[in-house]
DNA sequence: TGTTTTTATGCATACGGTTGCATTTAATTC
DNA sequence: GAATTAAATGCAACCGTATGCATAAAAACA
């Protein structure tokens, strides 16, 4: 059986509560005390048993990580995998343990969130890109539970006093757009998505350097794909006309790219000699691609490590603001796909 | 406040045991009793308390998953992370809550195993690829917690009566280099890993083939690569004599034969007419690529499925006979990668 | 040296469930 | 209808830790 704060104690000839005092570094215990105790634990290897431990003090050391459905959804995983990977890796560094969860059971319907809270006592919750029922918003809220929203920027008045780490998707829309601008194309295709706040970010940042830079805005050169590799693809097949048009595309989301990419190829439009290309998020899956991407990057690793350290710091002090709002600026990663060239041709 | 049993209690005018028995579907409650605390329950929106339940029953709804560090780099880690969505979702099903884990913390250096069992009381384990300590080992016998090694057959005697879920390598080895002997292929080059019994297995299941076909076994047709895109590419490029002898190339990693297609494309080397490609592993992205990658296929969700079935039986029934091995069959999948035409030529 | 203050330790209870055992109530048997 | 048995419920102890409170020991003070 695994040993207990009891059995430590009868090792050291002390009670259980000096036992649990020196362990969790009691400043009412003499330094010599607290020294035979934690030798004895270590020789013994001790561990706490977390059920115990978060009985009696009602939090755990444990975070949950909510993450949107589509995570399932290899066509556009990649991004949350490589947050998922960051996240994972920092929560370790502080020794926590971490429970992932969609926000909803896929299955059984139940509620994640509050199940998560209620019954297994995180002590914080990341919550990336999930929209959420009102009703559980406010649950959150009541509860005061650590807690930090990723990815992208919620405005709704019902997300104050929640912390939020996001990029900047207005900028980075920009970005893009005025790279091409500045290569001097001047019908700029955009592929974005439908559903999520922050494509239709994108697209405002997108319009904003338009219109910075005098280019008028024409709607019927933006068009909407699912975030899939395929849906980059068909958009680019079934739109033959209208990419004659253009000298440029500006996709949402690199999975999306790369389709367009290879769709382009094989219509034998040659990126960047014909068409300038950029994506969006910098996955390392681009890289396998030729010509490499011109992208905007969001530091996944920031992004992971910031909510992280937000969540640490409210865990270890209750007099914590909370509201933060982190905005992390998004950057242009400059590859092969939009040439050097300008579109001058 | 969340909701205890004590307090369903006092809604429903029974003591806390009735509640506590209702709610665990004893059948010491009668069938009236039952449905007036279920219903007292569920309208309350009553989640058990799963650190209080962990204590006193010394388990916990909770499985713990351990994977190879090597998941963190995402040029290998595709076909994890598909099996890793699959185990989600399977345990999702169940309602267990799942803890993920490296084997050992990268960071305290602690061993992740041990201390998901002693301190998080997890009710199972699943194992994915590790190589570990012959004590932990150990200790895993003796805590007799259920427990599947999952992807592929160790054979060591330490490992008698422990689960193993996985599928036969040394078939797919063979599936996949015979499919290019009966195309006629005589010179095949092998592009496998050097660290891994997966790959020593799939090796042999290439030596078998040939063997069996009577074509000599030539050592100096085996390289080794380290699962990477980069390595597939790399190996192409300094290998270049090598390549112009051989009419196909058997990848023991999809994300390698990726590497590999794209060195080849960029040799002007042309696939399948030049030379013929298989891979290993039926990762989705292949299916990106040009042309599509003809492969051995691993089913990631049956092998899901069926370990966390085993799992689910073991803690079930502390009488199930463990030691089981069960043994999946991969599959050919015949694509475009190795044409529909022989080797003549 | 006696008294007060400080510091270190132990005692006992709480946390929210599960479960063996005792008890009450209902059902069955004679 | 009394005695026996079965079914349903309640009581209370326990799981391992944290922590308020009481207390003992040590230090400081008078």
């Amino acid at each position: 059986m695994a040993l207990t704060t009891k059995d430590i104690a009868l090792l050291a000839g002390v009670s259980q509560s000096t036992v649990s005092r020196s362990l969790n570094n009691s400043r009412l215990i003499s330094q010599e005390t607290r020294e035979r105790v934690l030798k004895i634990a270590r020789e013994q290897e001790f561990e706490f048993n977390a059920n115990a431990r978060g009985l009696s003090t009602n939090r755990t050391h444990t975070i949950g990580i909510i993450f949107p459905d589509e995570y399932l959804d290899f066509g556009v995983n990649l991004y949350f995998g490589s947050l998922h990977t960051h996240l994972r890796e920092t929560l370790e560094k502080r020794d926590l343990d971490l429970i992932i969860a969609f926000s909803q059971n896929r299955f059984t319907g139940a509620d994640n969130i509050k199940r998560l809270i209620i019954r297994r006592k995180v002590g914080g919750l990341i919550i990336v890109r999930s929209r959420m029922a009102p009703e559980t918003l406010e649950f959150l809220h009541q509860s005061g539970i650590p807690l930090v929203f990723l990815h992208f920027h919620q405005e709704s008045t019902k997300l104050e006093g929640i912390d939020q780490v996001y990029t900047d998707h207005v900028k980075g829309g920009f970005l893009g757009t005025e790279h091409l601008i500045k290569l001097r194309h001047k019908k700029i295709l955009c592929i974005s998505a439908g559903e999520g706040s922050e494509y239709q970010q994108r697209r405002r940042g997108y319009r904003n350097a338009l219109e910075t830079h005098h280019i008028p805005y024409d709607e019927s050169l933006i068009l909407y794909g699912d975030r899939s590799f395929q849906s980059g693809y068909d958009l680019v097949m079934q739109n033959r006309g209208l990419l004659d048009t253009v000298t440029a595309v500006f996709v949402h989301t690199d999975v999306m790219a790369l389709g367009v990419l290879e769709a382009l190829k094989e219509r034998n439009i040659k990126v960047p000699e014909d068409i300038a290309l950029v994506g969006y998020d910098d996955i390392e899956l681009s890289t396998y691609f030729h010509p490499h991407l011109t992208t905007v990057h969001q530091p996944r690793e920031k992004i992971a490590v910031l909510a992280c350290e937000r969540l640490f710091e409210m865990i270890g002090s209750k007099k914590v603001k909370r509201g933060k709002e982190i905005q992390i600026q998004p950057t242009l990663v400059v590859r092969e796909s939009c040439g050097g060239k300008t579109a001058d041709r």
